[in-house]
DNA sequence: TACAGTACGTTATAACATAACCTTTCTGGC
DNA sequence: GCCAGAAAGGTTATGTTATAACGTACTGTA
């Protein structure tokens, strides 16, 4: 009963994300339970990038309860791990990856004047970073690489 | 007195950042002021990135009273908009910044296992930036370029 | 069923950042 | 020098983001 009230108070989520999630959590060994489900679900539903706190509130709304921060903090932890979701480091927000179609670096293009967030992957940068790396004898891990500016939506009519 | 208590209780600072400080000052018309060269000063003395907080407990300590976190933050807001300290996105911490001919953008390497930052400037990763955002229709405003990883020095020893 | 490990819930608190309002200091014009 | 306006700084309170500590429940394995 308490499961199944979850599971209909969960935003709508389609096959592709629940296949891509399960073969995500096959691969690292992790379990992907309704309370994660729901989390990304909602996230997806959003489809822009949420804080926290926002996102509590919209799980809250939908699932007409109190959730403490640290439950969703927790969810945010594990669909940062299995690369469904990632974290806006200059915003603090989250956001759903849409490249489902494998784990990788991205890099993202910020508008500042609409809040859209359109996640890239260049395979070039991504080289050029690890050349930089190497030049001075660093071994890199990862890199956050956030581009802010105005989307070509906004930029139309705005002068210069 | 009480001017005169501040400029002793300060950090010192080397005459060459000083005369970097006046000189963006002026060219951005922005006063520099006893107590925001102090604070340029305490963080130029730490070397490190340091939080907001950390940077309070430090300034309190050389000068001996209670400082609001409000005005670490102004003093913070000042020296980021003339290019004297830069925010590192990924660590909510603040450093200032070692290139001190002229003001840029910068990217980082971050070490996880000493802490150090490398602060470090390409002209081709700009422009590499440039060209993604632009093959999106973007108009690139600045970029956050964080590299984690184990720098040069810790790497000694370590396997991989 | 007993156990180990992971996930989840609850309460409290730490860490990071800003709002609103007022006082002080600086600057330029008289 | 003196005043008015602007910028900087101080004070109090509060908002926002994130984690600690600890106990309970679920899941898979023997």
């Amino acid at each position: 009963m308490e499961l199944a009230k979850r599971l209909v108070s969960a935003a709508p989520l389609a096959a592709k994300w629940r296949r891509l999630a399960e073969g995500r959590c096959a691969e690292k060994g992790e379990r992907l339970t309704p309370a994660r489900l729901a989390v990304y679900a909602e996230m997806l539903a959003c489809g822009r990038p949420v804080s926290a706190y926002e996102l509590i509130a919209l799980l809250e709304q939908r699932q007409e309860r109190k959730i403490a921060p640290l439950t969703v903090y927790r969810h945010l932890d594990f669909l940062m791990r299995t690369g469904l979701v990632h974290r806006l480091q200059s915003a603090q927000t989250y956001l759903a990856c849409d490249h489902p179609h494998h784990a990788h670096e991205s890099q993202f293009l910020l508008c500042s004047s609409c809040g859209h967030v359109d996640e890239v992957e260049s395979r070039g940068l991504e080289t050029l970073l690890s050349q930089i790396a190497d030049a001075h004898g660093f071994r890199p891990d990862n890199a956050v690489v956030e581009i802010k500016g105005v989307c070509g939506t906004c930029a139309v009519g705005e002068p210069n």
